[in-house]
DNA sequence: ATAAGATTAATGAACGTTAATTAATACTTG
DNA sequence: CAAGTATTAATTAACGTTCATTAATCTTAT
């Protein structure tokens, strides 16, 4: 692949998942590049497919680490602790993909909001659930899964604002930490059994 | 109050929630209301104070709700009950209100951030993690509070992609619905002692 | 009559995109 | 190996549209 067209995507996937498809311009990205504008034209055919490689490109190959936490050998309520670890891990490594999937949440069309639930998270999803439901048969899994991911984004989603919070601990947000918090919660509810 | 004004910030509330700050011109506003778009300058300033106004206009009195269930004469798990019970409920009755939070999360700036942080949730944070200690002395309400609003949270934001998951039950995205597997999960956590 | 609120017209700037062209690289052919 | 020929990727210039905003004018109630 072109050397260009790397530096395009990637300078891209930050103006992109700081200020949303809408406050980026083709001159903003060119600049980023320090190309003329319409050198962006050789590498995409136009501002939404450029916007369409960058989801791909950020969203793609994110759900392996996941999946792979979530089928290992271990004990299940290992296996849910990896998988707490590992999505953690993923948002605090790479808060392009945060934001970007937060402003898909927003923004996306029908046929891209499809990709992300089926291609990017559809199997973790439901790995996620047969493991729950592994782990407390009678419970929903559905829910509780949604509830498990909430637990785990939320302290990140709300970090621009946790520095206006009382009590709020920097220190407190590592991954490790927030696993730590989420299992304790968690496990709880799960019983003793695991 | 003008009537016109109400009508422009109504119709404005609606396209800034739907499509962001960059997304929606003074052009569509003007439409929206069906008047001209230099007539949107009688009654704000720029395009910059009238999204100001949408953020108050829709942020103000949010808060007084949480505050009422969390400082009311309930035993303690009765008022954390109700607390998530009302966060679920304003998620669900407003979703203008719940898309402008998360655009703010997004691209608020220092200022706006602050203004969310302390004035629209900064008392009902503080209650929150004072009933938490309450509940749990030892445990940490700061992030204990954070993992609960996520909790509550996560189902309204995944909304858009839940239909595309294996296993959703739109039935199930209810305040009601929310509350108890919510409670169910925190409870377990916070032992029996309520 | 005066002031508020609406209109039309027009401003300069920025938008996405296309056209025409040139420099450089790679592929084919003698 | 050399010469001719595509191909690629960059440039500058320009297109038409839309952007937020302002000025000047008209309407309409108090």
């Amino acid at each position: 692949m072109s050397n260009t067209r790397t530096a395009i995507l990637k300078a891209a996937i930050l103006l992109f998942s700081q200020r949303g498809y809408e406050g980026v311009s083709m001159r903003n990205i060119a600049c980023a590049v320090d190309i003329s504008t319409p050198a962006l034209y050789n590498h995409f055919k136009d501002k939404q497919s450029l916007y369409i490689a960058v989801i791909t490109d950020t969203f793609e190959n994110k759900s392996e680490l996941l999946l792979q936490a979530l089928t290992g050998q271990d004990k299940p309520i290992l296996r849910l602790q990896n998988f707490i670890t590992r999505l953690s891990e993923v948002l605090h490594a790479d808060p392009d993909f945060h934001r970007l999937m937060q402003r898909e949440l927003l923004d996306g069309d029908e046929k891209r909001l499809r990709y992300l639930a089926q291609e990017v998270f559809g199997y973790s999803f439901q790995h996620l659930m047969n493991l729950l439901i592994e782990l407390k048969p009678d419970c929903d899994a559905h829910s509780l899964s949604v509830i498990i991911i909430g637990m785990v984004q939320k302290p990140y989603e709300l970090n621009p604002l946790d520095r206006f919070f009382p009590g709020s601990q920097p220190t407190h947000n590592t991954p490790a930490y927030i696993t730590q918090q989420v299992m304790a919660v968690v496990s709880a509810y799960l019983g003793d059994r695991a």
